[in-house]
RNA sequence: GCCUCUGUAGCUCAGUUGGUAGAGCAGAGGACUGAAAAUCCUCGUGUCGUUGGUUCGAUUCCGACCGGAGGCA
């Protein structure tokens, strides 16, 4: 099996420039796994890695999409399946970065989603349905055709109610028999690095710092510049430009706009830890006992055992 | 120096007609398969400023002291 690195971890924690030494050390590429990055321009908001920082390696799944594009689970496996492959193709050694759990553990499982495209009709229906009604009675709608998902959702949770309707409207099946299914062989062998801080104070304290720095690097002008262009549901979501959007409105001001980005992006980082912790493979280093050469080295022992087999052509 | 107001959870405050207390926010834990930087669930013991007094019993009433805000000198 082809062998890839993953290196994960909460935002702020120093991911991109992990990867970029390993690339450089291990003749690598890097494979984004972040959401928000593929949009081109906004770039301060999502602390996207520049040039200068890039050092030359080779990055993908950035700056792909204009805003106004929607993004999805099912376009990032299509295309970090794509990325990967050549990747390999040109005997070069994938290195996954990013912080999207949701993307990074769909890749490295082998999720392998169905052809059906989501239904945004059908979703805003759902959606206007529970308006009108309430959520409890869409619910209701699943009794009948998904009695799993009726029992574990929570009402509250339309998104994942109107999922499970779209899923059984296009497939016929269950969320849970869907998901069997789509569960392949993992494809490639991984070695995954995770990056956090024991004291999730100093992490908060750097996220803080970080959002302050995004506002000194001109992250208003940023989103003014946005301001004109259509964005897509899916890139408005983005922490930072929806406060600044709303700022930018009059609703909020900016002093309580960038506290909410620093909020948002802590509850962020713990949602990221959460989804993380369940992962036993990871191979955690920590960013408050450990300084950026330590962690490198670190990672580069570990990855000179977990390429042995090819480990001379480095 | 005198007068008034105030001191309750990390913060902002509610409350107990005297039977040791509860909201919002912050925070913590969890879930997560086509919106995932999204979405959803769960979690509140704190010398009720300190110290005397009244009382079977005080955070609640009274006094003194300490801290904060305002007013008068």
């Amino acid at each position: 099996m082809n062998k890839v690195v993953v290196v994960l971890g909460p935002t702020a924690s120093g991911k991109s420039a992990l990867g970029v030494e390993l690339a450089l050390r291990f003749n690598g590429e890097i494979v984004s796994a972040d959401s928000m990055q593929v949009y081109k321009n906004m770039n301060i908001g999502t602390a996207k890695i520049n040039d200068q920082e890039k050092k030359g390696i080779r990055h993908h799944l950035i700056d792909i999409l204009d805003p106004s594009e929607e993004f999805s689970l099912a376009d990032y496996l299509d295309l970090a399946n794509k990325a990967v492959k050549d990747i390999v193709s040109r005997n070069k050694l994938p290195i996954i970065v990013g912080g999207t759990g949701l993307y990074i553990s769909s890749f490295t499982e082998n999720i392998k989603l169905s052809p059906s495209k989501a239904d945004n009709e059908y979703r805003s229906f759902l959606n206007d349905f529970a308006v009108k009604n309430s959520p409890y009675e869409l619910k209701q709608l699943l009794r009948s055709v998904d009695a799993q998902s009726y029992f574990k959702l929570n009402e509250n949770d339309i998104k994942r109610i109107s999922r499970a309707l779209e899923i059984y409207r296009a497939e016929g099946k269950t969320v849970d028999e869907f998901n069997k299914i789509s569960k392949q062989n993992p494809e490639y062998d991984f070695i995954k690095f995770g990056l956090n801080a024991l004291n999730r104070d100093l992490l908060y304290t750097r996220i803080n710092q970080r959002v302050d720095m995004m506002m000194a690097q001109g992250f208003l002008s940023e989103v003014i510049s946005l301001s004109s262009c259509n964005i897509s549901a899916t890139a408005y979501q983005a922490i930072g430009y929806k406060q600044l959007f709303e700022y930018l409105s009059g609703s909020i001001t900016l002093h309580d706009a960038v506290e909410q980005i620093k909020q948002e992006s802590r509850r962020y980082a713990k949602r990221q830890i959460t989804w993380f912790k369940k992962d036993k493979s990871i191979i955690w280093h920590n960013i408050d006992t450990n300084n950026f050469e330590e962690i490198l080295n670190s990672c580069s022992k570990h990855m000179e055992n977990f390429l042995k087999v090819c480990y001379n052509r480095y």
